[in-house]
DNA sequence: AATGAATGAGCCTTCATTCAT
DNA sequence: GATGAATGAAGGCTCATTCAT
């Protein structure tokens, strides 16, 4: 009984592996099932059998891989309720670009997001309402540590955005810069890139948090 | 006589504009020759008679968005000589946010260059040469005059990479910025948009310029 | 158990025989995947699934054929050990003519093998190794004892030629023939032909036979 | 004027060389009026233009080679009114040899007719009309006056088509006669050939002769 | 539960032909 | 008279899906 379980659990747990790899890879309509299937050593009738259709279990990769990144990288990743903002802030931007970046380990969670954010289908709102949000939140609280707790709404966005934009460019134009500056991004590059930015966002952010407690008080 | 060329460039023109349009939209593999067509109120051989092939078709959509773009923006659009590296700066960052955010005209140029730059085909080596190799030069450029003409290969490189992913953000993010946040990109918004990375990357750079300073008299 | 083989392999097969008819007929341009799946009752994707694609098709049919015929037709169809060289040759011929000639029977296969000869493809090498070559041989073998064992090899050959020439004279110049002399070939007809190219091509080869004799005493 | 007609009728001449060029390489089928007009040097919608549509090129190319074959190689080509039958027979398979096999000039007049004869179209008729009818005629003849002129109508069709056979194997079995044989027809091969079917064939009939009038004795 | 076979819609492409000048 | 552009039917093939066991 446990034997059959195992194996169809195992097909079932195969092919969501495959499928991340393959999605992350080609995107949903480069996908093919048989590609899939072929990865996961398992039938080309398995995906009907398992998720109903192609779209199914695009949405089950994706959920599945909501929990597991929730899992592997809470947002306060490496802190310490004593932490400086600082230190928070450069945590999150560490932990970002690793997941985004680190191809030394299998990382199609992070890159079938990049493609979803990127290229949303419906599953979209599940992303956001898991991931994203509480992400973005997250780094909320922080560069509004950073600023000031009163800080202009708009302001705290803007530099949250220009936050994350720093990081994800080095996901979504690594073809160019590999081109154009023949880098590779191994751990010790990423370690640098984190720091700099980590460095170009707080110099910012002091600066602009003058600018906006100045214009506040007025 | 106008008439026989215009006939003619006509139906080529046309399937280029609506080759534009679709495969911004949908990608390349996504793109289907009938949809092309057909919003270009061509027979579905047009492609094949006018192009070859598809992808031929893809390389001819992508060559002659090159062209209108290096066209309508020069990189120094809207800069005199005697403009501060500052007021360059802005009118970099300026361009960049209006020629991927607006969408009030038909700006699939820059949405097709999204796409080529975050799923390449061969013809990115194309459009690298043609458009961002030059536009990363001019930012170059741009940067050192802020930090200093001696200023460090890497640490410039970091700041154009930070600047860049800064505009490209919002274009890649769109969906996602606009269900978390309820916000629509129309042209008051980009211009305060670009104010702020203006101000955020020269606050930083001027942080950062001056530990490089630093750092080089060592 | 007999009933999933049957139904699997049944459509394979039916497919092949299709196949070979259509092949036959039209020749492999002419021939179309659309035609040859109705012909077979089978979807037209079952092409592409059991042979990948047209040309594997084709080579499969030919194989098929090959082995077929090899079995049906071995060279020296009818003749016993103790069997005189002339007898060999009219059995040779009359075996030929009858595979070639008699359409009361699905004759595919031999009607392949002439396109294949007359227009070859990739195939042509297995057709040649596996049936032609042998068919030659066998040919060369039964012409040596009728002339003599150290007959002169040009002349070996050209009687081979002109033996084979007579009997495909038959198939290749079908329709003239029949629009010349308003013949048909039924088993009587084919009989009598056979005949008379045994005699021919013998009271020939003796004639020869003397001439070389004497040229090789010379 | 005559500049135009000339222009005119040069393109139409052209368009039929290059159609029996492509239409004896490739067959009806194969053929496709795209590579016939890029041969002829011709606009692509010409041959519709001369001739209304490719079957009607394809029959005016066959009929514009029925004339230059019946001007340039009369069925008596070569004999004079004392030759003997002997050298009549000879004669005219030199010159079937020659038409059929010689590469070294441009005889796609004889390749086109043997595709038509062993896959006829409605052209056939035509082409047994004026020249096939009339060479069967001539070889009947021949042979009569080799066996007697009192001969079985059916011994004398069997050795023509005997005959024939062994000429035209040459060139339908030239791709098998080359890979099996490494031969190459030249002129002096050919030679030699005709030699060999002219000796083969008059043993033959002598002695199929002396059983007929035998026979017709009894 | 799980599979190999079979399906039909839809893809890109090629073709002979026709159209408009 | 002659041409380049345009057409639509049909080609081979791929795909996600369903069927029959």
């Amino acid at each position: 009984m446990e034997g059959t379980d195992k194996k169809c659990n195992d097909t079932r747990e195969r092919l969501i592996q495959a499928a991340g790899e393959v999605f992350a890879q080609r995107g949903f309509k480069g996908a093919t099932v048989r590609e899939i299937s072929r990865c996961a050593n398992a039938n080309i009738a398995a995906v009907n059998y398992h998720f109903g259709d192609k779209e199914e279990l695009y949405y089950e990769v994706l959920k599945n891989s909501l929990s597991s990144v929730m899992k592997k990288y809470p947002p306060d990743l490496g802190v310490t309720p004593e932490s400086t903002p600082e230190e928070r802030l450069h945590a999150f931007i560490r932990s970002l670009l690793f997941r985004v970046l680190d191809e030394s380990r299998p990382t199609w969670h992070a890159r079938l997001m990049a493609r979803e954010i990127a290229e949303p289908t419906a599953a979209l709102d599940q992303l956001i309402e898991n991931i994203l949000g509480p992400l973005y939140g997250y780094l909320t609280v922080v560069v509004k540590q950073l600023i000031s707790d009163e800080a202009n709404d708009e302001l705290v966005h803007n530099c949250i955005f220009s936050i994350m934009g720093q990081c994800l460019f080095y996901h979504n134009s690594r073809h160019v810069i590999s081109k154009l500056y023949h880098k590779k991004f191994g751990p010790e590059v990423i370690e640098r890139l984190s720091t700099h930015i980590m460095r170009f966002s707080i110099g910012a952010i002091r600066d602009l948090g003058i600018l906006d407690t100045k214009s506040a008080k007025v």
